[in-house]
DNA sequence: AGGATGATTCTCT
DNA sequence: GAGAATCATCCTT
């Protein structure tokens, strides 16, 4: 396989045989994984530590209602990118699950940032650490990804790469954030007691 | 064509 | 904890 983006030491690729399982499964999994994004200004990224699984015929699911222009991605093969806009203003990131035709994916909703930490602060606009990435629209906002790479390939072939991180050390599961719909499925992944965790924490703490 | 709806974030109290 | 900001997207109340 021929990549453009550089691989990092220590760091596999993940494969699109990783993702099409089972989507709660791979939401579990990609706690530790790390999204990395190559710019020209230079590599921004860090290790996931929370996610949501969002699965085909699940009513709270973007693929819900079937394929539409903003989310055929969903339903495209595993291992792509599925980026959309929130509120307006605000972009999410998924990483797409299952087989083609399938209309899944795992929403990242967090990472400990790791790489370019400068450049992220630069585009967040802020100093701390623990507030540049711990939120869907904030980590899309100190990546630089936006509806430009919607669509892009996430296992080497594009500007976005997901590759395999440490594992975490406990997994917490609790119901999805901001949904109005199936909200008893605790189908939200979280590295237990991360800093880098979004809010509300699904162990209490605030 | 127009209204309703958010897989959010920020700034208050 | 609550409310506002703000607009892409979807469906038609």
């Amino acid at each position: 396989m021929t990549r453009t983006s550089p691989t990092l030491p220590g760091c596999e690729p993940w494969t699109e045989a990783d993702l099409a399982g089972d989507t709660l499964e791979v939401a579990r999994r990609l706690l530790g994984a790390c999204l990395i994004h190559c710019l020209p200004e230079g590599m921004v990224g860090g290790r996931i530590v929370e996610t949501e699984a969002y699965l085909a015929g699940d009513p709270a699911s973007h693929s819900f209602r079937g394929p539409t222009p903003r989310n055929h991605v969903m339903f495209g093969p595993a291992g792509r990118a599925y980026v959309y806009v929130s509120y307006g203003i605000h972009h999410c990131v998924n990483v797409v699950t299952e087989g083609p035709g399938v209309g899944a994916a795992v929403l990242v909703r967090a990472i400990e940032p790791r790489w370019g930490l400068d450049l992220m602060r630069a585009r967040r606009g802020i100093e701390d650490a623990r507030e540049l990435a711990s939120g869907p629209g904030k980590l899309c906002q100190a990546l630089g990804i936006d509806l430009a790479v919607d669509g892009c390939d996430l296992l080497g072939a594009g500007r976005l790469l997901l590759c395999h991180g440490e594992p975490p050390h406990g997994v917490t599961a609790a119901p999805r954030v901001g949904i109005t719909k199936a909200t008893e499925k605790a189908w939200r992944f979280a590295e237990t007691g991360s800093p880098w965790v979004s809010r509300p924490r699904p162990w209490g703490e605030r």
